[in-house]
RNA sequence: GCACCCAUAGCUCAGCUGGAUAGAGCAACUGCCUUCUAAGCAGUAGGUCAUAGGUUCGAAUCCUAUUGGGUGUACCA
């Protein structure tokens, strides 16, 4: 970082004294590796300021800046690219300065302690967590995670849907089916329990549906008139008017589906510092509707309804309330931004929500700058791509779904096939086994939906396992036991300067640590774990190389020996961090 | 119909705000455990970056069109 700032400052300076000319701080890019060098140069903007051909320009400016700049040891110009070749000196200074104590260097502070709040997982309780659910909750925990190490202070929110004619049909075939079944009586965790009865519902419907089209009725005069479907909308009815009696199996059937969760995001390794419930929130909004109506945002149909017209922003025309006065999803969410934003002032707030809801979001913060909200510019949807099967979309009814609970224990079980394979276990209780297992299947699952670009969709074979050899979190979680391995097998140590050259795999690695700041300001930034998860890779990658290429604990030359434990030692600490940030255990031994 | 997103090796993905001969992993084939953990390291093979134009000294990256895939567009949530 410094010394990117170094070379953008001098090169500038270059241009000045050679070619009396001022120009912008340049863009540096790496070097690639094929060629000698650190940083490159591309000088073809900066012919028109030379007045001279790209070799010539470069071939001054690197001259000019090995005279003038204490850490340029050496250049070579490839047509227009300067490649600078950055002193060992620098390097090594950079040990000794930043990888001590990485504390500072691990946690950029480009947030400043600003608020954030990061909503995530956002279920329905009307059934079990699958896939797709996976994705959205690691993607949040991390995201939180990145942003944390950022410097701002993240408040991670879960706006449950607890409420709706989903619900209600759950709850109806419970009663209608459910001969008093709970978890503890059928032994089954109550968020499956509850997704049971939701699935008996859509069988008890359909048949009803086609019983009537037996009759003669119309598909859809069917559809809508199933004498179930008008039993669970008289059930919300009654939700609304508060009856006693729905109200109870309301919360017992919440409650069972809470309990599962809470299973299952201890089980991933996720947690929130606030919950929401569309139960207390789905009335809020109105006032915010009347508000618009009263600045012109809004405007009201003859019939009563209430619409935005965003037609200016190809956002078309959108209901808000209805004629009879009910609100829809969009004015209930109009009136959490304001809850939210008044419980904690925050600048910013994130929506980790899938990409099938691009439209909504557009158009809620639409309405809400409108508004002029003084949070709406802080607004972001964090829209990702759905996870698909290789037949497709997941659909609950079909039951194409991958369910979240089931994928994991398929993931231990993996994990525990594969480390038995490999034997290195001894010494290790039958307890420290088991959570070994679990820490590299879930390793393995979190990699694996992390270090794709949030805003891609994920395809998953569930006939093809997920890898544990090669970039995957596993490779990641074994490096690190690597590098604690030899530190317990290291005799005391104790860093502190070198003074001598590099081998390329050193210089290969400190560089890579060199960068971790912006690395992490990048994911934050981007709000992206994959930044955070394929530069994880490439520094294992690294490390494994210079650990095979080069001595450590053998190395004669004991500064040099030292230097390579130093390096493991912040490649370790560093590596936990990125694990922190993407939720992966970490593995002491394996 | 209209809107938005996506298209890179057989498969799964990188490729930052345009920069040098487009990189990994898996799968295939070769080597490397009497040496700090072989879930590793090294190598071979595999690509007209969907297609066609355009902008630029320079395009996988930006613009336009086309093709193919996905999603959304309800007085549903």
């Amino acid at each position: 970082m410094k010394i990117e700032n170094h070379l953008k400052e001098i090169i500038q300076q270059a241009f000045q004294a050679l070619y009396q000319e001022s120009i912008d701080a340049p863009k540096l890019d790496a070097t690639r590796p094929d060629f000698e060098g650190d940083y490159t140069l591309v000088v073809f903007p900066y012919l028109k300021q030379s007045k001279k051909n790209p070799e010539q320009t470069a071939g001054d400016v690197g001259a000019w800046l090995k005279e003038n700049s204490e850490f340029v040891a050496d250049y070579n110009v490839v047509k227009g690219f300067l490649n600078l070749v950055i002193s060992d000196a620098y390097w090594t200074s950079f040990v000794k300065e930043n990888l001590m104590d990485m504390d500072a260097h691990l946690h950029p502070n480009s947030g400043q302690g600003e608020k954030v709040m990061v909503e995530y997982s956002s279920p329905n309780t009307n059934k079990p967590l699958h896939l797709g659910h996976v994705r959205n909750n690691l993607l949040g925990y991390s995201v939180s995670k990145i942003l944390e190490f950022n410097g701002y202070e993240v408040i991670k929110a879960n706006l449950i849907n607890d409420r709706g004619i989903h619900i209600c049909k759950s709850m109806l075939a419970w009663m209608r089916f459910g001969n008093g079944e709970t978890p503890d009586s059928s032994g089954i965790k109550g968020d499956h329990l509850v997704g049971k009865y939701y699935v008996a519902f859509d069988k008890a419907y359909k048949e009803e549906v086609n019983a009537l089209v037996a009759e003669g009725k119309t598909k859809e005069e069917a559809e809508k008139n199933a004498p179930i479907l008008l039993e669970a909308q008289d059930m919300l009815r009654q939700w609304e008017a508060k009856d006693p009696e729905t109200i109870q199996v309301w919360e017992t059937m919440n409650g069972w589906v809470y309990a599962g969760f809470e299973e299952t995001y201890t089980r991933m390794g996720v947690a929130f510092d606030q919950y929401y419930y569309e139960s207390k929130t789905y009335l809020l909004g109105k006032d915010i509707v009347n508000e618009g109506l009263s600045k012109n945002v809004l405007y009201q149909k003859e019939d009563g309804s209430v619409w935005i017209d965003l037609s200016a922003e190809k956002l078309d025309q959108k209901l808000l309330l209805r004629s009879d006065g009910t609100s829809v999803y969009m004015t209930q969410d109009l009136g959490t931004a304001d809850l939210k934003y008044e419980e904690h002032k925050m600048p910013r707030s994130i929506y980790v929500v899938g990409n099938e809801q691009d439209y909504h979001f557009k158009v809620l913060f639409s309405i809400l700058n409108k508004l002029s909200r003084p949070y709406a510019e802080g607004l972001y949807h964090l829209s990702y791509g759905m996870v698909d099967l290789p037949s497709g979309k997941m659909k609950s009814r079909e039951g194409t779904v991958v369910d979240a609970d089931d994928l994991m224990n398929e993931m231990h079980q993996t994990a525990e096939e594969i480390t038995r394979e490999l034997g290195k276990i001894e010494g290790l209780s039958e307890e420290e086994l088991f959570q070994l297992f679990e820490k590299v299947g879930m390793g393995a699952l979190k990699y694996f939906l992390l270090k794709v670009d949030p805003g891609k969709r994920i395809l998953f074979d569930p006939r093809e396992s997920i890898d544990f050899q090669g970039n995957t979190g596993p490779f990641l979680q074994y490096t690190y036991a690597r590098i604690n391995s030899l530190q317990t097998n290291a005799p005391r140590w104790s860093f502190t300067q070198y003074d001598g050259s590099l081998e390329a795999q050193e210089k290969a690695l400190i560089r890579l640590l060199h960068d971790v700041p912006q690395i992490i300001v990048q994911a934050g930034i981007s709000y992206s774990p994959a930044i955070i998860a394929n530069y994880s890779y490439d520094l294992v990658k690294a490390y494994n190389r210079f650990y095979h290429d080069l001595p450590i604990l053998k190395e004669e030359n004991q500064a040099k020996k030292e230097l390579r434990l130093q390096l493991s030692k912040a490649t370790a600490e560093t590596l936990a961090a990125c694990f922190e940030m993407l939720g992966i255990p970490k593995v002491e031994k394996m």
